[in-house]
DNA sequence: TTATTATGTTATAATCATTCTAAATTAGAA
DNA sequence: TTCTAATTTAGAATGATTATAACATAATAA
């Protein structure tokens, strides 16, 4: 009942499987990254229930969606606000919990109304680093 | 010949015509944005060509490919460093010219070698601001 | 200037992520 | 247990982007 009242909507096994799959998840997935792992314990499980149960999360807050990657959605559980960094070459995402105090003046506002940042930082990770290395 | 010396490639009508649409364009059009705009002028114009030429301009960095937006492609002719400003309901980007000195600490780093960042700052915009009143 | 050729353009097909559809199933309320 | 609105599913549809291969041409050099 614990989690229910936590989600607020229906605890189907396909949802509970890609909650269990989400939880505490530090690579920020996509639909297909969470589609392949789910499906594999759970087979009956389809793509559109992915889509989905992402989409009700998401509305619920649940789950934050990153375009950080042109190419597909990706998915962040960690909730409380934080930045990232990505690297360049595999694309790898890793947190940055930090609160940077960015204030733009009126002048920069534009007449927009500010709701909220984030920081993206590039470069390249150790274990891209490491592989540079070994084709020189 | 001052052009070719500029961009280092075979100047087509193509390619004038789209490099005639990004030169000073604020708004940070998509790839059809620009082959809608483009090809009202120039009939023959094909979308291949819209991409063929992003890419090549993108790969010389005479544009930035931005993926703030996870439905599509938005490109930036502005080469200065900068951030952005992006409405949440209309999609709309603005640019926010500061410099902002944000260095990560060693221990947030994770090992990365960082070579830049780049502030969302996420809001409404003025526009929409009006729209919403409206329907109160 | 003209011929040559590497490069660019085009229409079209292919791909990939994502959304839609409509029929079958089911979680949770009564 | 029964009922029903919500969910799942396979598959089709959409939309952005990329690939293909025949045709055209900008830039170079003779
Ligand atoms: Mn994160
Ligand atoms: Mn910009
Ligand atoms: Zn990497
Ligand atoms: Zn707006």
């Amino acid at each position: 009942m614990t989690l229910k009242k936590t989600y607020h909507m229906k605890l189907t096994p396909q949802r509970l499987a890609i909650l269990e799959y989400l939880e505490g998840n530090k690579a920020h997935p996509s639909a297909s990254d969470i589609y392949k792992a789910v499906s594999e314990k759970y087979p009956m499980m389809s793509f559109a229930t992915v889509y989905n149960t992402l989409d009700t999360l998401r509305g619920k807050k649940h789950v934050r969606e990153l375009s950080i990657d042109s190419q597909k959605k990706r998915f962040d559980p960690n909730l409380k606000p934080h930045h990232h960094l990505i690297c360049l070459e595999c694309r790898a995402i890793t947190d940055v919990h930090r609160n940077f105090a960015l204030d733009l003046t009126d002048s920069e506002r534009f007449g927009y109304e500010i709701t909220g940042n984030h920081v993206d930082f590039y470069g390249v990770c150790p274990k891209c680093k490491r592989g540079r290395r070994s084709k020189i």
